[in-house]
DNA sequence: TTGAAAGCGCTAACAT
DNA sequence: ATGTTAGCGCTTTCAA
């Protein structure tokens, strides 16, 4: 436990060289031929046998860059984020960065995490967080960090953002509950935020409606807590909603909606013959609810991976103005509405 | 972008003062008198002005401790982990500690993660990962990181262990079972693992069988793939085993059960009725799940908090022997078992 | 009460 | 092809 861990200058030492040539070898650009082949092998050995490991903070103070990117989520306990976080994680190894995972709740503030502060990470990724929009991220980017912002409107032109269409998967979901005949169509969902026009679910949602001729029905959106618990509740409120009642709803995501299947089945409506239900997000969970839950594909390992490298790609050429990516989802469909009477061209 | 982050050297500049003076201010421990209140301010206020934060790495090398902790997990997709995680983050930011969670998947050597190399932080906790015993943990510690597995045995008496009552679990799940009347009682559980005798929860569901007297019979015991599928698959699974069929499982843990359940579902066996399940974790899912699940409750926040709090006082104290805890669990009763006809005592 | 100076381990510009 | 030297920004003796 006192031990040193052994430093540049001992390996030189053991190898009988100067600490500048053990530093030249172990990170040697290929094609430079400054060293000898025979030195080269006494440092390498020497390193090895030492179990060399080049000190982090020193490294990182020397070349003022960390090699580290924090990947900043609402919470871990939402399944969705694993396929990102893995992404993200495997093509950030590839440019050689280390990714950090670190929760920070809505509402919290990111300085929560001293690994924010000081130059600790080179870049961070904020992932689906209420806190997107808030100014400490571009105090953040003044300190010097890239950041870029996942599943969230970009709150500075400068911030890369990364996220999939929402509207056309709000309004994949609703044409396809409105193809199934469905008219009383409800909209289960977290709070609103403020987004850009157009750009949300909810839009999806309206378009779809509006298409059908269907006059959007405020009574029919339901905000609540994002859990599943929350979409249990989320029911009840719909159930009750003025007006005929509803036969379908469109909810925010996978986790609300097993809150969703659930409460119906402690009401006693049978799904989907009662009423159908869409999610979004494309959950493993879906395929084992009862029954297995239609929703909204969203390709998750796809924008992690491009959230990692547009982040690098922002650190390492220091780029003014920030990328948007939007990608795009698909319906998955299974069986909690049923056989489609109309099929969508 | 180009802006460079403010130093201590900026911050005395502008307060008049030098830098030493500078870095006493703000690292000040209460009580030392050593700063005039009016430098103090000065000082205070330019730090302020300049968004002055202390640069990590510096500070790092300096001290030879980063205050980080990494938290090494498997996966992040079972919600399992959330509780645990935002515990021990609460415990290490109670202490000055920032935690940071790598997933590193099973199999996969921990050097993948750079952060782990190079002092980049003090400790580890490694949460219920295969490669708990791989020596790659006695490297780390030898070159002076802290490491507590969590939810796994120690490799080495000098490692801590924070982990639930398994045993005691597997025990309890199971004895409900007997105690209401059920005989061919299976076990679903993920890749068996080298564990100290008597420690895992098959050793509590073998314990239970052999106290009600109903011979232990392997046929039921299947081993599958720790996700939702490889819970169904295991279903179909025993329900092939030899001799007559059983009529309950005691599941490795939710995730596999929600498949379990869902399988039951397909092969249209009813539960309680057909066939009763017990998993394992206390998931807020199985009050979602049709029927709702009953299951061993684990105490994740407190597991999470202890694992900090003995990480950090192995890091600071520098203990080299370490220390095992194994926390309580208990049964929490829903519908996937029906009513108790013997109720325990 | 304050400042000057050393040095943590590393990389890179500049000798040799 | 290799070594010397100068910092990166910070904390911490040691002097004043």
């Amino acid at each position: 436990m006192t031990k040193r861990a052994p430093t540049s200058a001992d390996v030189a030492r053991l190898a009988g060289v100067s600490q500048t040539t053990v530093s030249q070898v172990l990170n040697g650009k290929a094609g430079v031929t400054r060293i000898s082949p025979d030195t080269r092998d006494k440092v390498i050995e020497a390193a090895r046998q030492l179990g060399y490991t080049p000190n982090h903070a020193a490294r990182s103070l020397r070349e003022r860059r960390t090699k580290l990117i924090a990947l900043i989520l609402p919470t871990i306990d939402n399944p969705y984020f694993s396929d990102v976080v893995n992404a993200a994680q495997e093509a950030a190894r590839e440019s050689g960065y280390a990714v950090a995972v670190i929760p920070i709740r809505a509402g919290e503030e990111f300085r929560v995490s001293s690994l924010l502060q000081g130059a600790a990470c080179d870049g961070i990724i904020v992932a689906g967080h209420d806190n997107c929009s808030s100014p400490e991220l571009n105090l953040l980017r003044a300190r010097g960090l890239a950041v870029a912002v996942l599943q969230e409107e970009s709150p500075d032109p400068a911030i890369s953002s990364i996220s999939v269409d929402l509207a056309e998967g709000g309004y994949l979901a609703t044409r396809h509950l409105v193809g199934l005949g469905h008219r009383r169509i409800g909209h289960v969902t977290e709070r609103l935020r403020p987004a850009a026009e157009g750009r949300s679910r909810m839009d999806g949602y309206r378009r779809a409606l509006e298409e059908a001729g269907i006059p959007f029905d405020g009574d029919l959106v339901v905000v609540t807590e994002n859990s599943m618990g929350g979409g249990a509740a989320a029911l009840d409120r719909l159930l009750l909603a003025g007006g005929e009642r509803p036969t379908a709803a469109f909810v925010y995501n996978d986790q609300l909606a097993v809150g969703v299947l659930s409460q119906l089945r402690a009401r006693g409506l049978r799904v989907p013959g009662d009423f159908a239900v869409v999610g979004f997000d494309g959950l493993a969970i879906g395929a084992f609810t009862a029954p297995p839950l239609t929703t909204v594909d969203s390709p998750r390992g796809a924008l992690g991976r491009l959230a990692a490298q547009t982040l690098i790609r922002a650190i390492e050429e220091g780029a003014a103005v920030g990328e948007a990516h939007r990608l795009p989802v698909r319906l998955m469909v299974r069986g909690s509405c049923g056989a489609l009477e109309h099929p969508a061209p």
